[in-house]
DNA sequence: GCTCAGCCCTGCCCCTGGGGCAAGGTCAAC
DNA sequence: GTTGACCTTGCCCCAGGGGCAGGGCTGAGC
């Protein structure tokens, strides 16, 4: 060999890395020794790995999973730092959205009710009831996002054929939906009219399982959110809030929670309050 | 029972959690049933458990060890709120330091050496053989700021009875110190008279393994960083940033590389320059 | 050429926080 | 009494390695 080859525990030395991790990375094809001898099984790297291998040591420290290190190291030009980018977005969205968890449950934990009020504002309200066409899904709450988007979405359209929207489109939750638990999900929205709605979904009901029932009068108790909060595991905090809140005033649960969706969630800003979230009582 | 129990599964349902999990907190300790059937096995739970569960559930989204979790959910009065604090406070010193570090790979990954120059300045410096007492360890580098204030203290105090500090203080990383890889790490302080700092050795320089020598002649390539770069992982960057750029010039390593503290560290704030990560080059 | 320390190899079990499945026991409603 | 839903334990699986055992390899000194 004119290249100087090193030995794993050299090698390991330069790269920031154990041998064991090196021998893991070998194993997953993340990076091979240049040469590998077939009688020992010593594995040997050339100098210029080194650099490889020191970019996977610095993305470990991101606790990126090697899978997507595998990509990022693949990638050519720019697509590198976009796959970085794209991976760390998603790492400070996931930790926004703890962070606001943590603050309620410090507040909470301290007992401080004070501070729990200026969180949540939690009242209830009586709603009628009201005539609904709605759609059913089971859906993991990675994906629950965006099938909420396109079944009201389905539903709005519908609604036009059935006497016009009649209120706030909302989505209950006849199960938890989280990232282990599927729900199912029921996106509802009220319409004017319980014959063309019936009419419409015998037509054209089939294809998203569409059904129509009527959603019985309730008392709500409720607390309002913004378009940033309606997102896990944040929007926990407010469920949570809510429960508390109901507990303190006697009040039972009088059937399973949902989100209202009062505004136009498109034309919101992140501050803006877009959602109610609430629960029947007695 | 006058008080109604739930079976596994509606207490999970209500707890959000999954029936395999409450099994587990249960063989850890963390959230016994308040019941189990000696003749079936089956666990059975109060209602009032289930905001004990709640809170387990919610700390999970937080990404808590079961462990934490445990202190947490034991502690009595405003400590839970603390712990939690703590905790939290851990996790967003730890996501700071990995931001910094990401957004320096971002820069390097997309080519464009315009951002690294923006982040990380080399330069270097040529420094005349020193006389040091140093004292040398092995450690994690989760303790690795503890000791080295410890330790430079202690030099720094010596080097009065040495004929003075005659230079920055620095630590030399003769290998890797790093979460898994435990260096050693060698503290050094330079001072004015080699032959008292000898005696001062030989007197007092057995409680730490206190040793004198002399830190030949170098030329450093350098880079200026903040207290509040002096972390891990978002020091690594500019180590890498220094090893790029010797890369790039051309410059081989001629030694282990080393931090020089050149400025008070209890004076300075977050954003004051306090340190030069530094390698000697040939 | 021999020896011996220091590398290196594979393979196995360990950690956390569960998920998933199999085989079998229980419970409640019909 | 049956049936189906629910519960039990136990085993294997995931990432990303750490640690150790038992054995092979290599190179420097003699």
């Amino acid at each position: 060999m004119n290249e100087e080859l090193l030995t794993i525990g050299a090698f390991a030395a330069r790269a920031r890395l154990s041998a064991k991790a090196l021998r893991l990375y070998d194993r997953l094809g993340l990076l091979a020794p240049a040469h590998v001898d077939e009688a020992s099984g010593y594995r040997y790297y050339r100098a210029d790995q080194v650099e490889r291998a020191r970019l996977v040591a610095l993305l470990r420290q991101l606790d990126m999973p090697l899978a997507r290190i595998a990509e990022v190291v693949g990638a050519r030009g720019t697509e590198a730092a976009d796959l970085l980018a794209a991976y760390w977005a998603d790492v400070e969205t996931r930790v926004a959205g703890q962070r606001t968890l943590a603050e309620y449950l410090r507040g909470r934990l301290s007992g401080r009710s004070s501070e729990m009020y200026d969180k949540f504002v939690v009242e209830t309200v009586d709603v009628p009831a009201r005539v609904v066409i709605t759609e059913t899904r089971h859906t993991l709450a990675d994906e629950l996002p965006a099938w909420i988007g396109g079944s009201l979405t389905r539903l709005l359209e519908a609604a036009r054929e059935c006497g016009g929207v009649a209120g706030a489109p909302f989505v209950v939750y006849h199960s938890e939906v989280s990232m282990e638990s599927d729900g199912p999900a029921e996106s509802c929205v009220p319409v004017a009219d319980e014959a063309a709605a019936r009419a419409w979904v015998e037509a054209h009901g089939r294809t998203w399982a569409t059904r129509v029932r009527v959603e019985p009068a309730a008392r709500l108790a409720y607390t309002r959110i913004t378009k940033a909060q309606v997102a896990h595991p944040q929007i926990l905090a407010a469920f949570e809030a809510v429960e508390q809140w109901m507990g303190r005033e006697g009040l039972e649960m009088a059937g399973p929670c949902r989100e209202v969706y009062f505004a136009d969630w498109d034309a919101a800003g992140p501050g803006d309050p877009v959602c109610d979230v609430a629960f029947p009582v007695k």
